[in-house]
DNA sequence: CTGTATCCGTGTGGATACTG
DNA sequence: CAGTATCCACACGGATACAG
């Protein structure tokens, strides 16, 4: 796992947040793009297949392939195996994985509210240092 | 930014989901764990000075720096230098980073509630694979 | 259709040394 | 104290080929 440094940090002056902690776990955990992104449209969708994921999301299929099974593994995501021809896969979330869409959606809608404000702030901050 | 990919992706079956598009925007500004952390930490203690932030988080001084650096050039942090010896530099969350606190603390609680979950159905998923 | 395996470029991030 | 600069290892992730 590997999370934080040890430059320095012998175990006298461990001062760490313990609220930072598990955000730094689950961040780890679901925090990455491609699992956000499994999450929100396997949300808005309710049922999944594999290339319907990989198409709506931009996401390669190894990519999509790791993500899923991250998520299987760690009980966000339900797969349903119909043994067809062609074979058919469906994708879900599962209760837990449910729980997840309010917080994700507060970033989402935080996002919505502010993206704009960012990339203004970004143009100044941008304009300010140019004049070097 | 290279998001996506293009595999064979032409652009006849662009079916992104718009809100997808939104949150990977979101994510890849402050989705990052250092940034979210350090906003964390921020809302936590309203002003904090490099190497508090440093000690408290675990991250490296390179990390640190460059997020910090990127986090105010998105609006969402203050930097305040005082000029005297030795140097002190107080970091504090602006009004929009501020904004940011209620969703990623609704994440953070998440977390809290689902860590043991995510470690159990971790246990149970290998536990089933294992006898290979 | 639903994946797995391999290759490989790029970015992330720690370690270390140095500056004001 | 508050950084910057350099080096370098490793993980992320796309491209491609192949399999069930």
């Amino acid at each position: 796992m590997n999370l934080g440094n040890k430059q320095g940090t012998n175990m006298l002056e461990t001062t760490k947040c313990p609220t930072c902690d598990r955000i730094n776990e689950v961040l780890t955990r679901v925090g990455d793009r491609w699992s956000m992104l499994v999450i929100i449209s396997l949300s808005e969708y309710g049922t999944r297949r594999f290339n319907e994921l990989k198409r709506s999301l931009g996401i390669s299929q190894r990519m999509l392939s790791l993500t899923l099974k991250k998520l299987e593994r760690d009980g966000l995501v339900n797969r349903v195996y119909h043994q067809t021809i062609p074979p058919k896969v469906e994708y879900s979330l599962t209760e837990m994985g449910n729980s997840l869409r309010e917080p994700v959606n507060a970033l989402g809608s935080w996002a919505l509210k502010n993206l704009e404000k960012i990339d203004e702030a970004r143009e100044q901050y941008d304009l300010v240092r140019e004049s070097s």
